[in-house]
DNA sequence: AGATCTTGCGCCCTCTGCTGGATTTAA
DNA sequence: ATTAAATCCAGCAGAGGGCGCAAGATCT
């Protein structure tokens, strides 16, 4: 809907609708409406850039993109205001994707799920989880990765020295990562509502971190204290067995003589000595070590 | 008509941070 | 030896910066 106070201006504007395109470059056969367009054309084959920026050795085509480019660069203007935050761009399409983020809109779909980006950019990166394509490749140990930021950090935190690394307020704990460290506190270092009891005492706690310290200090004692009588021990299969001493409960049988045991090392000697035809009893025994032999030729 | 702004689309880049599987460590 | 939890790590998406290029609009 073009309005002007001027016909000549209309006349003008009605030949944009003609796809007259009368002046062709002669590198690449594109055909153009005006000589300029064309003059503009031909400099982006000679590499020509006549508009050069005052402030550092960058230079352009024409003077549009010198003036975003000392936008960007230098002065930071920034003409375009969102209306629900602070953030400004350089350009309307710059805003036009940022406004998306706020309404959630996302145009682009990916054809082959049911992916949608809020920009194209983003769809394109994401069709790589389809094709398999691993573009960036380590420079050392030549492996390949998906995207250039993640081979970055590879290449940091495999091959790097003085690698950055992220020291956690509340304990010694260290990661490689940030976001690791976000995970570490999340799960030692957050208040939970629920109670935490130690698995040694009847102490309680709301954070983990302080439970684990906690459960450290019962590292050795005899943790394992008999309910029946005053026998403690560090481990817990030790107090299983002694526990039987109580019950009576003998649960290892002899498959020959169906005598029972409560420990199951009570049964292998009582077999060895009883039903083992090719056991040999200890007759010789030295008296300075102890050690026992069969025939007294071995003695 | 030509020159010069202004717009608009497109391409590619970086930085950032979450996620879940693999690996290591400790109980 | 087993197992549970912690840490490592690559995959992958969100958000935004910067430039290339040509068409549209306006000025001279």
């Amino acid at each position: 809907t073009f309005t002007s106070s001027r016909i000549s201006s209309l006349n003008r504007h009605m030949k944009t609708h003609t796809n007259e395109k009368p002046y062709t470059c002669h590198l690449c056969l594109k055909a153009f409406r005006t000589v300029t367009i064309l003059r503009n054309h031909i400099n982006t084959h000679t590499g020509t850039r006549p508009y050069k920026c005052d402030d550092c050795d960058m230079a352009f085509v024409t003077s549009g993109e010198r003036a975003r480019h000392r936008r960007y660069k230098h002065t930071h203007e920034k003409p375009f205001k969102c209306s629900m935050c602070a953030y400004a761009s350089v350009e309307a399409s710059k805003l036009k994707r940022h406004i998306r983020s706020h309404t959630g809109e996302r145009p682009f779909q990916c054809h082959l799920c049911s992916y949608a980006g809020k920009d194209a950019y983003k769809v394109k990166r994401h069709m790589r989880t389809h094709s398999g394509e691993r573009p960036y490749e380590c420079h050392v140990c030549h492996a390949r990765f998906t995207q250039r930021g993640t081979m970055k950090i590879h290449v940091l935190q495999k091959h790097g020295e003085n690698v950055p690394k992220y020291q956690c307020p509340h304990c010694d704990t260290v990661t490689a990562r940030k976001s690791d460290l976000r995970v570490h506190l999340l799960k030692l270092h957050t208040y939970e509502a629920a109670e935490m009891k130690c698995r040694y005492c009847s102490a309680v706690f709301h954070e983990r971190y302080a439970l684990i310290q906690h459960q450290k200090t019962h590292k050795n004692e005899k943790r394992f204290k008999c309910e029946h009588c005053s026998y403690a021990c560090k481990q817990k299969r030790h107090m299983a067995v002694h526990v039987r001493t109580h019950t009576g409960e003998k649960p290892f049988a002899c498959l020959s003589c169906n005598r029972r045991f409560q420990q199951k090392q009570l049964l292998n000697v009582h077999v060895k000595k009883y039903h083992d035809t090719t056991f040999v009893p200890t007759v010789y025994r030295c008296p300075r070590c102890g050690k026992g032999y069969s025939r007294l030729v071995s003695y």
